[in-house]
DNA sequence: GCAAAAAGTGCAACAGTTACAAGTTTTGTG
DNA sequence: CACAAAACTTGTAACTGTTGCACTTTTTGC
């Protein structure tokens, strides 16, 4: 008798609600003590919950702090597959990054957000990490769109080049500056004809 | 009979000793039975001494692999400072990061050591922080090689770029080619000229 | 309603790492 | 040579992230 419930069903309901406790009850905690100095044992506990359902939810204690994964590879694939007919992709890859390091920078509690991953190493890899996650899929796109092989190996380096930019910008006193800065290094190269791909 | 020694001092020789036996034993026990296969209580049983005195030599798991560290910094701006008069920034460092890769790939073990550290997340990330760790001082070498402020921004970027770029050609199946791929993308773009100075 | 599937729980344990309060060895000096 | 200070080691216990396990509760589909 529970139907009328075709998508959302009860359990995935109080699942994101769970999670959404558990991360905000997290960044809380972080933003007021500090990341090092919070344990995961003290947020299960804030969020009533069991240490084992937290580490159910997040694989890792930093997986609490981003909790906003999937969004990223789809946009950056649209960034290079959706541009208009006459961008040439690195430009439409710069202005895709430049937003996203401005999000970054001035979103509701950013400043001190910023604060908390700068300040700790351990959330500054994560984040990096969790945008290399998609070099292999923008190295594809890219290449798919030059029309070169799936595994050339200047897209391959593109890609990496670009969201590597992503930690070095936020890490920078003006990030949107930093990208751009980045950018006009790699750009004037590429697409490239080169020693290494005629050797 | 404690004479004879001028410089080295008796315990300079053993602590000497001891930090080679400790990375030594443990490099052969990962290399036989994987990194995370090994505790580090293993690795102190084996070079007999106690797990503290590990952690003393060995502030990480991951540094008792990687115990060259020192050298890297100064060779890293010799290849700014000392090149040859003619020759552009970055081509000597183009050929500093070719030599550098070309040896990772052919040590003594280079085959079995490399397969470590790529099947071993851990060791492939301790690696490139190994190398980050100079950014820095590379982009302030770098800067003072062409009259820049030391903080100059584009140099902070081309510094980051290019180390970050040995991680990724470790991965790649062809390093050397790697390395000459991902310069054939910054070097055409250097020195920079552009958007983000002149905003 | 009910059995199966899914989620959550508490507990114990492991591994890296650190703190601490001893011991032991080396060194420089009188 | 003796000896006190300094440097190095050690054992033990603890903390923290993380995982495995056996068990209970909840939700689901019928």
């Amino acid at each position: 008798m529970t139907s009328s419930n075709a998508d959302p069903g009860r359990r995935e309901r109080k699942k994101a609600a769970t999670r959404r406790a558990l991360s905000e009850t997290a960044l809380q905690l972080f933003l007021e003590r500090g990341f090092d100095n919070i344990t995961v044992r003290e947020i299960a506990e804030a969020a009533d919950v069991s240490t084992t359902t937290l580490m159910n939810y997040f694989p890792t204690k930093e997986a609490l702090v981003f909790d906003l994964d999937d969004e990223l590879e789809r946009s950056l694939v649209e960034a290079v597959t959706g541009r208009a007919p006459d961008m040439p992709v690195l430009e439409s890859l710069r202005r895709y990054m430049r937003e996203r390091v401005k999000r970054a920078a001035s979103g509701r509690h950013a400043d001190r957000f910023m604060k908390l991953v700068l300040d700790t190493p351990a959330l500054s890899d994560h984040w990096r990490k969790i945008w290399l996650r998609h070099e292999q899929v923008l190295a594809e796109a890219v290449a798919a769109e030059l029309g070169r092989p799936a595994d050339d190996m200047a897209c391959a380096a593109l890609a990496h080049l670009i969201l590597d930019a992503f930690s070095l910008a936020i890490q920078s006193a003006d990030p949107v500056r930093m990208i751009d800065t980045a950018f006009d290094i790699i750009e004037p190269g590429w697409p490239p004809t080169n020693r290494a791909a005629t050797d």
